[in-house]
DNA sequence: CAGTTGTTTCACAAATTTGTGAAGCTAAGG
DNA sequence: CCTTAGCTTCACAAATTTGTGAAACAACTG
């Protein structure tokens, strides 16, 4: 049940010290309730968390198991989701059926891209409501409005994100 | 579609003739699909774009309960949680046990100042991992950048907000 | 102060979601 | 080829969430 390996590793293994100490645990599992209260799925925040707060840059499905206490079919899952949504990026060594898991590099400008997505979908949607209203109702005046503001908040989001990258690595490339 | 109804709808009486078509049902259904995969609860989200879409501009809990076709149960649940969040406000006629739930005026600037608090919320936690994993440590700087980030996300979304009332209505007094 | 109407709370049933073990599939290594 | 390691899919059990009816509660009205 409870694994006490974590003393017995190998010293001709890594000599990391602890890899995943308990104060990573309590970060993991605060951060991802974060994320989950804002609506992502459990165990992909749980897999999101543990990775952003391991020293490795990448993670095996075997290690987020056992770091995670859950079951492969759990990752499977969880990492399905976090790449659809470009949060993580699988990579395989070759030669190798083990599959490593990282953060995509641009995870920041990934999720305002997703955000702008969804924005948009909210938009339309909207717009679809003025018509169902008419446009010079009360209804239809409100929900302007509100298009008026995704549409106008859309196009902030994507300034901001040009501003970040020119702060941080404005000469990265695009790709 | 347009609704032939609109024309016909007598200003004097209460004629219930059409307050809640089947096109303004349907874009209710599809807007809350959208804030639910966001994370809004259903009824919660129902109960918003109800209000978004009627003509009226508040209504009552019998009301929304019949165009949702809901019990009175959910709908206290669910104007309990959007007063939470400041989406709507409650209301009530002096001398009136009805209550009346109204969009909040400054829909947007609310929704923008609870997403500032959320944000805040993961910095907090993105910093005390920075504090765990040592910010000298790759997975240190991985979150130090992240915090640095979320700064930077809440400081340019407070702009924006400037920006918004300084377009739409700058007159109006911070409340 | 009793009657009435509208709202909220509560316990529960239904439905959905979640995570697992086990089987299945794919590909590397003999 | 055949074996084996690793990931994924699937069916199911457990847990959580959701919405309801009924009862309790609150407040206007006569």
């Amino acid at each position: 049940m409870i694994d006490h390996n974590l003393m017995s590793r190998r010293a001709d293994d890594q000599p990391l010290g602890e890899p995943y100490t308990p104060d990573m645990a309590a970060f993991v599992e605060r951060f991802a309730a974060d994320m989950t209260e804002a609506g992502m799925q459990r165990m992909a925040a749980r897999v999101f968390a543990c990775l952003l707060v391991s020293q490795e840059e990448t993670l095996s499905s075997a290690e987020l198991a056992e770091r995670l206490q859950i079951s492969p079919a759990a990752i499977s899952g969880a990492v399905r989701y976090l790449a659809q949504v470009h949060l993580v990026s699988r990579e395989r060594q070759p030669g190798s059926r083990r599959e490593r898991y990282r953060l995509h590099h641009d995870l920041w400008y990934e999720a305002m891209a997703n955000r702008d997505t969804i924005l948009s979908r909210w938009t339309t949607t909207m717009r679809s409501g003025v018509e169902v209203v008419g446009d010079g109702s009360p209804a239809g005046r409100r929900m302007s409005e509100a298009a008026e503001f995704l549409e106008f908040l859309q196009r902030e989001m994507n300034d901001i994100l040009d501003r970040w990258r020119a702060r941080h690595h404005g000469d990265r490339p695009p790709a």
